[in-house]
DNA sequence: ATGTGC
């Protein structure tokens, strides 16, 4: 702290930290110069750049922010065989939080009449805000671990959803490695009752229709066409994860000292991967990433019902990916834990981990836009850097507190409401703290991204109506 | 992000 950040850029997208002081590996910037954020931000990849075990860089997207320990849109990996730490603060607190797209066999026009309808329903079956309730009730304990161990897949056994939706969920629908023994007794609690609910903040549920489209061959592998309607839900593993988080940096900071680690920050909290807290943390983090599956597919039979009974409308499920998660990965031969904080994994065409029917076209990538704005389809490249990941949407740039300053949320209702857009929000408030205007623009990002050579650009969404939570 | 903040 307490110098400027020496920023040498590479290419128009490209922006290199050489390593210095306690840094381990460079870090690597990739924006173009109107994204780069306040020195927060770059002084949080820095520290990143220290941490045990990373190797290659503290790599940063386009839609990089401040953040907790790690900034928003950072990634890095470190090698498990190397002392490599896990940092729960690489995660962030909302485990898993992530998209869901799923396409209507309708086109927007013939939708249109419906819209009001189908909001008014979606407003009152969708679960969020502060308010309690959730679509699916839990009948105790034993369901929850059903969901912690398996996610989408149990939700799945137990009527709520289709066997093919789990052709198309990251890991097909639940990550193998949760350990329930590891999801303390409060985050249990906490995670009771909200299977199938939305939260708040940036988190949505929006109607969209398919404004654009970059790639006929890919959009149409991924079921996407020209004018179609679809269903895109953003959210995360509610108050279960957040408590994840906050239990396993408290174990983190008091083993640090044993381990002999010492970090510039104390957000950065971490463990060895290959250590007992290591191991627990990521056993809990898999149990929350499975959760925050297991909610999205609640919300989308939700959504589903609402279509079926009011538009007469079956919807597909394209894919459901996280952008806030630590994984054990293999590059180049090494294990590594990849963390990506506000990153999306981008899987290039032909890489094993993609359903069959998907291995010519790449991994669906899901990037949300703001309320009002546009939100995005992506695919993985060959050669992807920082791991195979890229952008998850747009950053904020205003605080909640600034953004609610500028407008009412009433004024932003009216706003959006002459664009041709039906918002349902959860409170006044909230709305005003998620206007348009507190964020990046996301098709500046995505440009970015592409220019970057993180993904390829296949469809541009535009939203019709939006459940906000 | 979060039964919002040490």
């Amino acid at each position: 702290m307490g110098y400027a950040i020496q920023l040498v850029q590479e290419t128009p997208y490209r922006f290199r930290i050489e390593r210095h002081g306690p840094m381990r590996v460079p870090g690597v910037i990739l924006a173009s110069r109107e994204l780069l954020p306040e020195d927060q931000a770059l002084q949080q990849v820095v520290n990143v750049a220290t941490l045990p075990g990373i190797v290659r860089a503290s790599y940063a997207m386009p839609d990089l922010h401040w953040g907790y320990g790690f900034p928003i849109g950072g990634v890095a990996a470190t090698d498990i065989t190397a002392g490599g730490v896990v940092s729960p603060g690489g995660v962030g607190f909302d485990i898993s939080c992530g998209v869901r797209l799923l396409v209507a066999d309708m086109d927007r026009d013939l939708l249109a009449p419906r819209m009001t309808r189908l909001l008014d329903r979606l407003d009152h079956v969708i679960p969020r805000g502060a308010a309690r309730g959730a679509v699916w009730h839990l009948t105790g304990r034993t369901q929850l671990e059903g969901v912690l161990s398996d996610g989408a897949r149990y939700a799945v056994e137990q009527g709520h959803g289709v066997a093919r939706d789990l052709e198309r969920c990251e890991d097909f629908g639940a990550v193998a490695d949760a350990d329930v023994s590891q999801v303390g007794s409060r985050a249990m609690e906490r995670g009771l009752n909200q299977v199938g609910s939305l939260g708040s903040g940036n988190h949505f549920l929006e109607i969209q229709a398919v404004e654009e489209v970059y790639d006929e061959a890919v959009a149409a592998a991924f079921g996407l066409r020209r004018g179609q309607v679809c269903v895109m839900i953003h959210c995360g593993s509610r108050g279960l994860g957040h408590q994840i988080c906050t239990d396993h940096v408290r174990a983190m900071e008091k083993v640090m000292p044993h381990y002999g680690i010492t970090v510039p920050d104390r957000q950065l909290a971490c463990a060895p991967v290959d250590s007992s807290e290591g191991r627990a943390y990521l056993g809990a983090m898999a149990a929350a990433a499975n959760y925050g599956r297991a909610n999205r597919q609640l919300l989308g039979e939700a959504t589903r019902r609402a279509f079926a009974d009011l538009a007469d409308c079956g919807l597909d499920l394209v894919y459901d990916v996280s952008h806030n998660l630590a994984k054990i990965e293999t590059h180049d031969g090494a294990r590594l834990c990849v963390h990506r904080k506000g990153a999306t994994r981008a899987l290039p065409p032909y890489h094993p981990d993609l359903p069959a029917d998907l291995a010519p076209a790449g991994q669906p990538v899901l990037i949300p836009g703001t309320m009002g704005t546009a939100s995005y389809v992506l695919t993985g490249v060959p050669g992807g850097e920082a791991f195979h990941s890229t952008c998850h949407g747009a950053g904020r740039t205003q605080s909640r507190h600034q953004a609610a300053r500028s407008i009412t949320g009433e004024q932003l209702r009216d706003r959006l409401e002459a664009q041709g857009i039906v918002v349902r929000g959860a409170t006044w408030r909230g709305l005003a703290e998620e206007t348009p205007t507190a964020y990046k623009d996301v098709d500046t990002v995505v440009t970015a991204s592409e220019g970057a050579g993180l993904c390829r650009k296949v469809a541009r969404l535009v939203p019709l109506g939006v459940v906000k939570g």
